[in-house]
RNA sequence: GGUCCCAUCGUCUAGGGGUCUAGGACACCGCCCUUUCACGGCGGCGACAGGGGUUCAAAUCCCCUUGGGACUACCA
């Protein structure tokens, strides 16, 4: 093992954005890339955004596609606990040091009191900032007051001077003392807010890399200063790009699906979400055209100094292509196991396993996501032929049709049993018999079996249906289309 | 508004001074394979935001402009 030990710490607010997969992927891709360890922190430091059973299904969701963690709360290691609320104590004790040595200060203004500091800035044409009432209050009262009046804790941000953050992505970046805000790091409630938290944890995890999103970088030289305020070695920061809707805005719930169990829940095969989203905002260089990578091979490529710095659009269309080609690459059984709920899901009956096979190779390259069956496999429950596409009744209204169709029908009603090895000699001789070959064979048959003028390979779907249902529905074509 | 980040085809990206008439992938279009439909194969369309520098030479380095984004909470 290397010393190397990052984290992924989100906050357990119900569903896990998209993003946050990519940025535990990223973690856990260096991770193992370099021997080092994974850690899993829960950041629940906000009580009022308390969702129950959202660090079950964290967990759950981040499993599926086999981002595991080395620390974490079902796995602790020497770093615990792992779940912030569970470390208010230790907080605390910072706190007080900070408070202790001047580098922190008690305020006592109410969140009505600020709001209205607020809105006499903005009228005033001033920009909205904390203004420093409580900095310099007297020790002694504030002492006195803390008994006995509700507080927060401020960082005592130095009003000169820079701060230079250090990072992996985008190099060094400049940040004037005097814009930064004295920053809330204990809330009334005795919670810590994420700034103080963040610091503390990552320094007593012996983080060596924050990895995370770019949202941060704002907040990031007030870590620094913490970091000195408290003698701490900094760790070394590597701020992702965001991910984006298609109008460059932050990826939302507002525009499509953002959660992963969204797209778990849509057919989306975990390899595939891996494969795609790592490749959002990383490449692996080295003049390779690959697109398509395991996690083994991932883990083998990454490097954050290929990570990008532009945010990048959430393409669901290559994200599309790209479950489809993953789809394509599954064996029978995987198929089977893979589509069969998305199969009942769409109504149905999965019960006869030969012929449940058989509707999943049948549709095997015809979807891209697992609910692409609830289409592609519609034809499979119909009993009753109906036609609404003009192109394929156009298909039936061709002179040849109705003598395909019927000689089919004949030479089908003479065979004892139908599979697609029967059929295509069956087709043969209509062929040779009336000289009709090509699509003017073909199509009328698959439009009178399917009812449309595309789907699934035709030999397959002969398999599935049977003798009895294709003549059935040959029967149907000959009496209500053609 | 302020601070910070960013800028190559519609999208994801390769490119880190000459090998770029800028490469790949998705999407789109066409052709081929296929006695059907797909898959697949081949090809086409399509970008260095603009302007200044630096240099013998710039997509690549610097500056400005423009554009986009994030942050600006007792949320993370």
């Amino acid at each position: 093992m290397s010393d190397v030990r990052v984290r992924f710490a989100p906050s357990p607010t119900g569903f896990v954005h998209i993003g946050s997969l990519r940025t535990a992927l990223y973690n856990y891709l260096f991770a193992k890339k370099n021997n080092g360890t994974c850690v899993l922190r829960i950041e629940d430091t906000d009580q009022a955004r308390f969702v129950e059973g959202a660090i079950e299904n964290l967990i759950d969701t981040m499993e599926w596609p086999g981002i595991s963690f080395d620390e974490s709360i079902d796995n602790p290691g020497d770093y615990g606990p792992y779940k912030q609320s569970k470390r208010l104590d230790i907080y605390k004790k910072y706190v007080q040091q900070l408070m202790d040595e001047d580098k922190a200060y008690p305020c006592f203004a109410t969140s009505e009191e600020l709001e209205k500091m607020r809105e006499e800035q903005i009228a005033a044409g001033q920009d909205p900032k904390y203004d420093g009432r409580y900095r310099d209050y007297p020790k002694d009262k504030a002492e006195q007051r803390m008994k006995t009046d509700q507080y927060v804790v401020r960082l005592k941000v130095p009003q000169t001077g820079e701060t230079i953050v250090n990072d992996i992505v985008r190099g060094e970046v400049v940040f004037q003392n005097e814009v930064l805000d004295d920053q809330v790091i204990l809330k009334s409630d005795g919670f810590p807010t994420y700034h103080l938290a963040n610091v503390v944890d990552d320094h007593l995890m012996k983080i060596t890399h924050v990895i995370r999103g770019e949202e941060w970088l704002p907040s990031t030289p007030k870590h620094v200063l913490l970091y000195q305020f408290f003698r701490w070695d900094l760790p070394q920061f590597a701020h992702l790009p965001l991910l984006l809707n298609e109008d460059r805005s932050k990826l939302s719930k507002r525009q499509g699906d953002v959660a992963v169990e969204d797209y778990r829940s849509k057919g989306f095969l975990p390899q595939a979400l891996v494969n795609f989203v790592a490749l959002i905002g990383w490449s692996p260089g080295d003049g390779t055209d690959q697109e398509i990578f395991s996690m083994e091979e991932l883990i083998e490529a990454f490097s954050l100094e290929r990570v990008n710095k532009a945010g990048a659009v959430f393409d669901i269309s290559k994200l599309e292509w790209m479950n489809g080609y993953y789809i394509r690459t599954l064996d029978e059984g995987q198929l089977v196991e893979f589509l069969q709920p998305f199969l009942e899901d769409a109504g149905i009956d999965t019960s006869d396993k030969e012929k449940t096979a058989k509707i999943c190779l049948a549709v095997q390259k015809r979807i891209e996501k697992a609910t692409d069956v609830k289409t592609a496999a519609k034809i499979f429950i119909n009993d009753v032929l109906e036609i609404d596409e003009k192109e394929a009744l156009d298909i039936l209204k061709e002179e040849t049709a109705r003598a395909v169709l019927e000689t089919f029908l004949e030479k089908v009603n003479t065979l004892g049993h139908l599979d697609s090895d029967a059929f295509k000699p069956v087709m043969k001789e209509i062929q040779k018999e009336k000289g009709i070959k090509g699509p003017f064979l073909w199509k009328p048959v698959r439009v009178a079996l399917t009812g449309a003028e595309s789907g699934p390979d035709l030999p397959l779907v002969i398999d599935v249906f049977g003798k009895e249902k294709v003549c059935s529905f040959v029967q149907q074509a000959l009496e209500k289309y053609v």
